[in-house]
DNA sequence: CTAATTTATGAAAACATTTGCAATACTATT
DNA sequence: AATAGTATTGCAAATGTTTTCATAAATTAG
């Protein structure tokens, strides 16, 4: 038991217990190649007798990377999200990152300590959702030049690289389809719209679309909702019993279209046949609901994984400068829409 | 143009502009009481001017904490885990820690690799769901001496802390029901059981007390699905269109339920006239469905504060020791399920 | 068998902080 | 005015690594 330090497990107790110099501990990690690989067995037999296991936190110091990218979204707990982190998590993941993450709740503020956050941890890369950020925000990406990246929407005006779809021409569609299909009585159940982007951009899409079709709108049908079944369900109930309600819906995204479709069948209304929904998104569960939910289709898990890979590649080296990918969105026409008789 | 290096800004920078040593800049962060408020000031100035962020990473050199927590999970993509990820992460949040997140794929292999990568981080708790773990992994976390927690599962052995709720008893519960019902003749769709032992705990459950109640589960009624709404939906069409089919039929959690009713639906069967359903979970929309689905509710948010708060305070060090809470679960009685006549 | 290479290793500086200790400046007490 | 005590600050060592440079050993060439 001459041991001082008995427990520590550092490059010190593997350098020891392989009897060779910290340097070559080291190197055998960094660059294999140059050490003699008996040598190199030994520390191998050491690091795992030892359980000896690197600190990124000593790497990080040299400006070595961190291997974290952070990424902020505005919920985790949804459906809306899920997928789209899922795809950035497994491609970054190919390249050896690590996410952080962290929810702000809509609340742009706490997005802002939150990307101070990353930063004092030396992320390597954030990625943040869409184009509303507080100046604050953008400034502290633009000083401490930061690889960033903005997912979700696509502006090609963007003032951080983007990788996204065009929400004002989802918006667009979806009222396009139901102009199409005959309707002139339309009802919106939207999320705010206040520090969102993207629901700002779909709602005016619908919107000039509708206008320029000459449908109507009456204040009563325009609806406010949380990103919540619960919430779209009891707002389109409002709707729905109002004596003459509209003969479709446009919904900011599938999630509350769900919450609309419910609606309409727990007042004993048929969709398609008495009233038609449309949603924005196409989530999991969209496709098999019945009737099928009919949608823009948004590529989540697409627009998941280039970002993650457009990140990483730009945080090693291999490209530069800013770059904005757009995503193709498409109409899925299913069940719920029919033509106005 | 004197400066050397021109903008990397560090302690030592902002040290010069306020014209005090970096001890006193360092102290002002983390001891502020022990310096002279007007020193404070001046040195507040110089970091705001510079816009200087903390370095974490040779923070966590001195064995300070990291900050962070590592939370692993099996998918990050679905309903079934979102909500505690959420409830998890704000209740760390809480404590100032911010986490590092990755998903394995059902693949305990992966989950080590992931344990791993997060130890190299100097993470200051780990958070695993359930209790199937490869050796490996547990062998690793009792090595490093790290804070650990399993969330998800209760189980009064559990080798880990851990914050959830008694599976088996779920599914205990919701085949109850069926019985209780009168129901004899029921399908099941579980997910999976390989490496995940709260789908395994819950079906264990859910057939023990089926055998007992005399019920019968011919063979072709017992389907498995990923968690996914589109395969469940065609496992169930698979049972449904069976000559001879269930009166019930029990799924290993409400997102293969939801597949189950669309399927039942797609075959214009009347949910629960002609058949009954039962979930497990209660997610979000297991409410707002129509019918509304009948289901054990596991509290996920209660599990991820508790979880989150336990291990955040485990690691400042206010609790210590092996800790097993159990979150209560019950039986939500909905629309799905009727009497058998 | 010696000189010139090549291969393998170690010593020490560097990275961005924190902190124990010592030194200084200030305040209150006598 | 001298002393004791306290508040404030700076110096330097420590943290766990990587990397540059120098050196020693082994190999090849002549």
């Amino acid at each position: 038991m001459t041991d001082i330090k008995k427990d520590k497990v550092d490059i010190f107790a593997v350098a020891k217990r392989a009897k060779v110099s910290i340097s070559t501990v080291s190197r055998s990690f960094n660059h294999p190649d140059l050490v003699n690989p008996a040598t190199r067995k030994k520390i191998d037999t050491a690091v795992r007798k030892l359980g000896y296991i690197r600190n990124r936190a000593a790497q990080t110091m040299h400006g070595i990377r961190s291997g974290t990218i952070g990424l902020v979204v505005p919920t985790i707990d949804h459906a809306i999200f899920a997928e789209v982190i899922q795809a950035f998590s497994d491609s970054v993941d190919k390249h050896g990152f690590t996410i952080l993450i962290a929810s702000h709740g809509y609340n742009l503020e706490k997005e802002y300590a939150v990307l101070r956050k990353f930063l004092e941890h030396r992320v390597d890369g954030v990625a943040l959702i869409g184009e509303d950020h507080s100046e604050e925000t953008y400034d502290l990406i633009e000083r401490q030049y930061i690889h960033a990246i903005s997912l979700w929407n696509y502006n090609e005006d963007s003032r951080l690289s983007c990788v996204g779809s065009d929400n004002k021409l989802a918006g667009c569609l979806a009222a396009q389809h139901l102009i199409d299909l005959g309707h002139l009585e339309i009802g919106l159940v939207f999320p705010p719209t206040v520090d969102n982007d993207r629901a700002r951009e779909r709602r005016n899409g619908a919107q000039s679309v509708l206008t320029k079709g000459g449908a109507r709108v009456y204040p009563q049908w325009d609806i406010e909702s949380t990103y919540s079944i619960a919430d779209a369900k009891e707002a389109a109930l409002r709707i729905l019993k109002t004596e003459h309600r509209p003969s479709a819906i446009l919904c900011g995204n599938d999630v509350l279209a769900m919450g609309v479709l419910y609606a309409a069948r727990s007042c004993n209304l048929n969709v398609p046949e008495d009233l038609s929904i449309i949603g924005i998104g196409d989530f999991k569960g969209s496709n098999e609901v019945e009737p099928g939910l009919t949608t823009i289709r948004l590529p989540a898990r697409e627009i998941g994984r280039q970002a993650g890979e457009y990140l990483s590649r730009s945080i090693i080296g291999e490209s530069v400068g800013r770059r904005r990918v757009s995503c193709n969105i498409e109409l899925i026409v299913r069940g719920t829409c029919k033509p106005k008789p």
